[in-house]
DNA sequence: GTAAATGCAAAGGTTTTGCACGTTA
DNA sequence: TAACGTGCAAAACCTTTGCATTTAC
């Protein structure tokens, strides 16, 4: 039974949570999507597909998917939320630009591995310093985009 | 006229707003400040020194002291914004912890130069690549404060 | 069959807007 | 005295919650 499962079903499924079609929905929209959707376009997209969706359940599988690292919530300060898938077979790690004019988001990887390593390390001194436990970060550049600069 | 007007004072003078009491009293509120309060803590704490002063009025301020550089506004995507000075005698360039259970923000310092060197060489690469005018950047480390681990 | 998940409607919280009045330069 | 700035109330938005019903395992 287990060969065969997408990734993702594995993850709910060893955490207790159910495979519903409603979730798959989701995190199939997100895989494919090579945006940064807020919940409100997961919801208005996810429903030509699966038409018995809510917003509810959007905003309440966003929580639990994000919960168990199969995707990531960004904020840039917009006032509005946005989702990205952050695990499974063709992802890879990026980081963002924001266009705090027309609200674009652009994924790059540039200097990854410098930046993993000298985050890393900060990351290990804070969590020494301050007893704190680090989950996660972001790193967010903001300016204009090319139309709006 | 120009010396001994507060450097704020000045900033906000050379672009055309004027520097109103509540303008005052909120710029000397987060000048003093040490955490990095959202507009409401702002709201109610500068209404005890200038009690006049409404709710709208600080979102307003916030906006142009932010869009004047005067101030920093920062997210972390509990729902609510948070700001701090960023500029004027005893500030000093700093990043941020963020608990995500009770919210606590911490700065730190650790290995600014060597971050700055970085991020001014993505900076530099990205807006090159994407044509992308970058105006400022945001790293945040998301985890369990001491208290809440 | 039972606990988890969902949809709908309503509520909550933060931020923005319209407009008449007050203040600054 | 002309703009600019402000306070109040209302609106707009995004997100969360309560509850009866449906669904997954």
């Amino acid at each position: 039974m287990v060969e065969g499962q997408p990734w993702w079903q594995l993850r709910l499924r060893k955490r207790g949570y159910r495979a519903t079609l409603g979730r798959k929905a989701i995190i199939e929209f997100l895989s494919r999507s090579w945006k940064h959707p807020s919940p409100e376009q997961i919801y208005l997209t996810v429903r030509r597909i699966y038409p018995g969706i809510g917003l509810t359940s959007v905003y309440r599988t966003l929580e639990v998917l994000e919960h168990l690292g199969i995707i990531r919530k960004l904020v840039f300060g917009d006032g509005r939320s946005r989702y990205e898938i952050s695990g499974g077979p063709r992802w890879r790690y990026h980081q963002h630009l924001f266009c705090v004019k027309c609200g674009k988001v652009i994924d790059y990887q540039s200097y990854i591995e410098e930046k993993e390593k000298l985050l890393n390390k900060i990351g290990k001194a804070l969590s020494k310093k301050f007893s704190f436990k680090i989950n996660t970060h972001q790193l967010h550049f903001y300016g204009l985009c090319k139309k709006c600069r």
